[in-house]
Parts: C-alpha cells; sequence; structure tokens
DNA sequence: ATCAATGCAAATAATTTGCAAAAAG
DNA sequence: CTTTTTGCAAATTATTTGCATTGAT
C-alpha cells in the first residue's frame, strides 16, 4: 500500500528540520508555515503569493519573514528560484527530481515554461571548462512566442 | 588607406539617425550624446555610467534621459542588455558581429565576462520548436568560479 | 538564560513617470 | 506651429534592514 500524499511533506519536512538544524537555526512556528506554504503551492509563485498562503497557515507569518525564510528554503533545496528578469523573481517547489531546467518564456502572454534541458548542463561546463572556470550553476531562457499566441491577435502588442 | 577610426562612429550614427527617424523620433543634442557615449564606452556598463560619459558630452543630458535613451539603442542594436540579476542592468556596445554570446560569471569576484556559445542559438531554437513556439531570444548564463579565484582567498567568502 | 527570530515600519535604490518648459521638424 | 523631448522631482515597488520584543533550545 502506497504511502499517503501527505507523508511526503513530512518526510520533506524532516528533510528541511535538520537543514536548518545543522546551521545552529530554529524550527519555528512561522519559519514551517513558510515551508508548509510552499509544499502547497504549485507552478511559478512569488513571494507574495507565498507570503498570502503562509498567513492562510498562521497568520503570524509577516512578509519580512518570507524575505527572510527564502534564501533556507532556497539552500536546502526545497524550492528553486526563478528569475527571468521581470520586476519580481518567481519560485518554484522542487519534487524530488533535479534535472537541468530551461525556461521558455512567451513575449506575448507572458507564461513561463520550465523544459528538460539535459544538454543544457553539459555544454555549460563545457564552456566555463573552456576558459579554466569551475562551474556551479547555469541558466538558459528562451524568449519565443507560444503556439498559443501565434493563433491569436498578440496580448502585448 | 583605412578609414580613421572615427568613421566607424559616424557610420553608427547614421544608422541611429535612419533607426530614429524611421520612427518619427527626433535626433536632439541629448539624445546624439547618450549615443556617442555609448561609442566611446567599452565593456559592461551601467546606466549611471553611461550618464557621466555622457554629461561629459553634453551636460545638459540627465538621467531621465538616459533611460529614455536606452531602449532606442537597444532596438537600434547599438548596445546590448546584459541582465545577470543585479541590482542594476549592464549594458554593452555592440561591435559590427553579432554572434551569439553567453556569460560567465564569477561568484567571487564578480567579474562577467562575454564568450561565443555559437551552438546555444541552435540548441535555443531546437527547445523552442520541440514545445511549438518561434523563437525570439535566448540567453545563457553559467555561474562559475574563475580562474584566478580559484587560487585565491575568495572574496566573497 | 541565551541568542536567534520575529513583526513592524522605515530604508534602499534602480527605474519610471507627470508635468510644464524647451526645441526639433 | 505642432508634436516630441527634455529636466526635474516625485513616485514606484520588490526587497532589505534596524530595532525592540518574543520564543526556541
Amino acid at each position: 500500500m502506497p504511502k499517503p500524499a501527505t507523508q511526503d511533506s513530512n518526510e520533506q519536512s524532516s528533510a528541511f528540520r535538520s537543514f536548518i538544524a545543522e546551521k545552529g537555526l530554529r524550527a519555528t512556528r512561522q519559519r514551517m508555515a513558510v515551508f508548509e506554504a510552499a509544499q502547497g503551492l504549485t507552478g511559478h509563485y512569488t513571494a507574495e503569493d507565498l507570503l498570502k498562503k503562509a498567513k492562510g497557515l498562521d497568520r503570524t507569518v509577516s512578509r519580512a519573514t518570507i524575505y527572510r525564510a527564502l534564501p533556507l528554503l532556497k539552500g536546502s533545496g526545497i524550492i528553486r528560484e526563478v528569475d527571468v528578469g521581470r520586476d519580481h523573481k518567481y519560485y518554484l517547489t522542487e519534487s524530488g527530481i533535479a534535472t537541468f531546467r530551461a525556461q521558455l518564456i512567451c513575449e506575448s502572454c507572458e507564461e513561463i515554461i520550465e523544459v528538460d534541458a539535459p544538454f543544457m548542463e553539459w555544454y555549460g561546463k563545457a564552456v566555463a571548462a573552456k576558459h579554466g572556470m569551475r562551474p556551479i550553476s547555469q541558466k538558459l531562457q528562451v524568449t519565443a512566442i507560444c503556439e498559443r499566441c501565434q493563433k491569436r491577435k498578440p496580448l502585448r502588442p
């Protein structure tokens, strides 16, 4: 019999708890609420979205706490930051598998699509190595017009 | 006998003049000073750097004019914007050849190196096509530790 | 007890914008 | 003349930060 879905969050939860424990930090009520909020969100969300969700779990969570928790969630691999040069950044709750992702960004409807781009990892490493650099991370973003927008009047002319 | 170097700026200058003329805009003194300032800068520079340089050519150039001129310079292909997620954006005056460039960013000393990555263009197009999208532009950024920083105490530990 | 973490509100800082005056065509 | 462009200063807005208080260990 498979584990109930809620176990996922609990397993991730202990991963997060040990991450902060290792750093000598504390598992506060607010911090854990932000964590749970992240687990409850899908797709790209903003810090503000996360705040709203976290507030729903614990009314005492403040915006400052969100911004202070984000680096911890990123550092523990619970979430990933997606910066496509807009006014605010996006976040994405990671599923288990951590494959290399690129962003396909529709210039018309502004949708952001995460796509697997495993080859990129190799290519980025190769580019870095060619210049004697030790690669850490990489980002590939393709701006384009999505299928739907090609077939209709542009939303942002 | 080769043309004097200053001719380059004049040729680019008429390219810029026709770009703004086509759009029904006006070749103001300040606008042209910003253009000349861009021609006089090398490497990555900020809007503030451009302002300083332009002010040296025409004291009446204001910050607002810089920000209003930047989209024109970008649109005419005179400069390219480089956004690596820092607090301010960088700009780069384009030489004639417009090859696909990636950025290698040293996480330690924060240096940004522009590198040719011609294969990326193909790969980005392939990724877009696979999702039925029509590609417009793409960005590849590799964060790494540069050779020099590997051999010394990190500047940003 | 300790010292990290919190909420609040003020600070930050690049970029944008409203407006009346100046200048390009 | 007409319309665009300008400088100025104020606005915008995501994120950061100082501080007194609270809470985890």
